[in-house]
RNA sequence: UGGGGUGUCGCCAAGUGGUAAGGCACAAGGUUUUGAUCCUUGCAUUCGUUGGUUCGAAUCCAGCCACCCCAGCCA
């Protein structure tokens, strides 16, 4: 069951009281300016469980009142951002710009009501009349304009008569207000600009505040959920729709001529998810894009959705980690271990197992001969018979990590040193008998001998403690990997006190490793799009940029390491 | 000296007057041909703080403190 969380709770008591007739309806409303990030994620999962597990519905609504910082190329990678997770919104694909005409007549009603009047003021003097958080503001000299002037002007407005920011449209409710949202806020500004979705059709947009809760009611949603800043907009989101006839609203609504429950959508507000040693902000990651601090939005360190695609994030894991992270009113920042295990939990369950020596050291196998090759056929998963089994080559030369061996090893040290014994995972016990080194002292290669009666079995008489990977160095594949961590070396990027996130960047986010060899099962065409590399990770292809020369692997996240020399 | 919010374990978080869930992290054991996984155990006499009400308070009341949001014709 679903763990218990304010929203879920007001969400069935709204039930209880037969609110909205048994209605949940629910929307996911972003604006098309940049890509999703995990941050979005948690209000995706928050707007679609939330209607799944009430047999209601969730919308998908672009919030398109801006078209200066919007683009279609946003609304196409939100749209795959939210089916890769793995919901489906109902119905089409709403945009709030497919409402500007029921908009643009609702703010006629206003007019024609006095509730809002055209207003000459510049955006600058607007700023001064407005007062500030101590002060109230002062009325617009335009406070006064006739309705029969307000209705003729806006027309105009609307026929392009005037230029950008000479006039707007405001609604009239209290300068003197202490919210300063109620100090009549611009309902429409003029903006000779073309639209992604409405062409030039338009050249005046109707703001944030006014189309978010009329859309809400056209789309008969019960719920609008939102984060914390919105606060101060729920008067404002309630005066609009509390001053608008409800019987007009109620016409053009999509359940407008159905026999239902007609009932304003109501606000509720929960804290945005942080996660610490990233930041969530989209001027900051774009503008991380735009100067190259990443290699685009789908960089596989970046909190977007495409960026943690591309790492190899599943999308379980990250629908189990908004889940695990709740729904609160406080404002916390998430542990990024939350992340991880989330991932490594689906991984580990999920993905099948490999091997691959990233950095290869030469192991020759002194009693075998020269062609030995046998064909060992190993488990796809430890746990789970289901996964079946691969074939992996053994051969008389072998890679393992340069790192499992040891001259002068730590205390605890388990893998291979000179004239020791260790497990080749799957395979047999091999003993090292010769350290050879080049002209600097470079171990270059190892000479073992293979116990060729230790395969499935425990030697005889000792015990072996380590095991380490390997791969056949004749049937081995080169591969390229790339090895992420943490962009930023502080825990938050963008707090106040601290000056540029840029100076915090963690100068080894990535680093780059090149020939790495891999078992060959793991390029197959049918191979899985994860992997867990036995011993060093999880990991998957990168199909951006690898080539069929150079194939390209991202650690998506280490394994739990409670060693670490 | 305006308005709106939030404060429960290192990090999330449940709890809504009956005596502090859970997850992550961490620590200690056990199993293990991945120093992984898995299993077991431990981890808040205390809920920002000070008072008050009550047989009983994280939950109700009052004061105080800390932090967050708001002065875009952005969302």
């Amino acid at each position: 069951m679903a763990p218990s969380n304010f929203i879920r709770n007001m969400i069935a008591e709204d039930l209880a009281a037969d609110k909205h007739g048994g209605r949940v309806h629910t929307r996911f409303p972003p604006e098309p300016n940049g890509y999703l990030h995990i941050g979005h994620a948690k209000s995706i999962c928050l707007n679609f469980s939330v209607a799944a597990e009430n047999k209601g519905h969730c919308n998908l609504r672009f919030d398109d009142t801006n078209p200066a910082k919007e683009s279609q190329e946003y609304v196409d990678a939100i749209k795959d951002n939210i089916k890769w997770l793995g919901f489906e919104w109902h119905g089409e694909v709403r945009y709030s710009s497919g409402y500007f005409e029921y908009l643009y007549r609702f703010a006629v009603q206003l007019i024609e009501n006095g509730l809002a009047y055209v207003d000459s003021l510049s955006p600058d003097e607007a700023r001064e009349y407005r007062g500030t958080l101590t002060e109230p503001g002062k009325n617009s000299p335009d406070r006064g304009r006739s309705i029969e002037d307000n209705l003729e002007l806006f027309e105009r407005m609307r026929a392009g008569e005037f230029e950008d920011a000479s006039y707007s449209l405001r609604a009239r409710i209290d300068m003197a207000a202490p919210n300063i949202n109620m100090r009549d806020p611009v309902l429409y500004r003029i903006r000779h600009i073309a639209h992604h979705q409405t062409g030039d059709q338009w050249c005046i947009y109707p703001t944030y505040d006014y189309t978010h809760c009329i859309s809400d009611a056209i789309e008969n949603i019960t719920h609008s959920l939102c984060t914390l800043e919105f606060e101060d907009h729920r008067p404002l989101y309630d005066w609009i729709l509390n001053n608008l006839d409800i019987a007009s609203l109620r016409e053009v609504s999509d359940l407008g001529k159905q026999d239902v429950k007609y009932v304003l959508p109501q606000q509720t507000e929960f804290a945005k998810l942080k996660l610490n040693y990233t930041i969530m902000g989209k001027r900051n990651l774009k503008e991380m894009v735009d100067t190259g601090v990443v290699t685009g939005w789908d960089d596989p360190r970046m909190p977007t959705l495409a960026g943690m695609r591309r790492r190899g994030f599943t999308p379980a894991s990250i629908r189990n980690f908004c889940e695990s992270v709740g729904v609160s009113r406080s404002e916390s920042i998430v542990d990024m271990s939350m992340l991880e295990h989330a991932i490594r939990e689906d991984l580990d369950r999920n993905a099948p197992r490999a091997m691959c020596v990233l950095k290869p050291l030469k192991v020759s196998l002194e009693n075998l001969d020269e062609g030995h090759r046998e064909i060992l056929s190993l488990q796809n998963h430890p746990k789970n018979e289901l996964m079946g089994r691969r074939d992996v080559p053994f051969t008389r030369d072998i890679y393992i990590d340069r790192a499992d061996f040891e001259e002068e090893p730590p205390a605890g040290f388990k893998r291979l040193v000179a004239g020791g014994e260790v497990r080749l995972r799957g395979s047999y016990v091999i003993k090292c008998m010769d350290v050879v080194k080049d002209a600097n002292g470079e171990i270059t290669e190892l000479k073992c001998s293979v116990d060729k009666d230790t395969l499935g079995k425990k030697p005889e008489g000792r015990k072996v403690k380590g095991v380490i990977h390997w791969v056949s160095a004749s049937e081995g594949i080169p591969i390229s990997i790339r090895l992420y961590d943490r962009l930023f070396n502080v825990e938050n990027p963008e707090s106040k006190d601290i000056e540029d996130y840029r100076d915090c960047l963690n100068p080894n986010s990535l680093i780059e490793v090149t020939g790495s060899i891999v078992e060959p099962s793991v390029l197959n065409e049918s191979a899985s799009p994860n992997f867990q590399f036995e011993r060093e990770g999880y990991f998957c292809i990168d199909h951006k940029d690898s080539t069929e020369n150079d194939p390209i692997f991202n650690r998506t996240i280490t394994l739990r390491d409670s060693w670490s020399a």
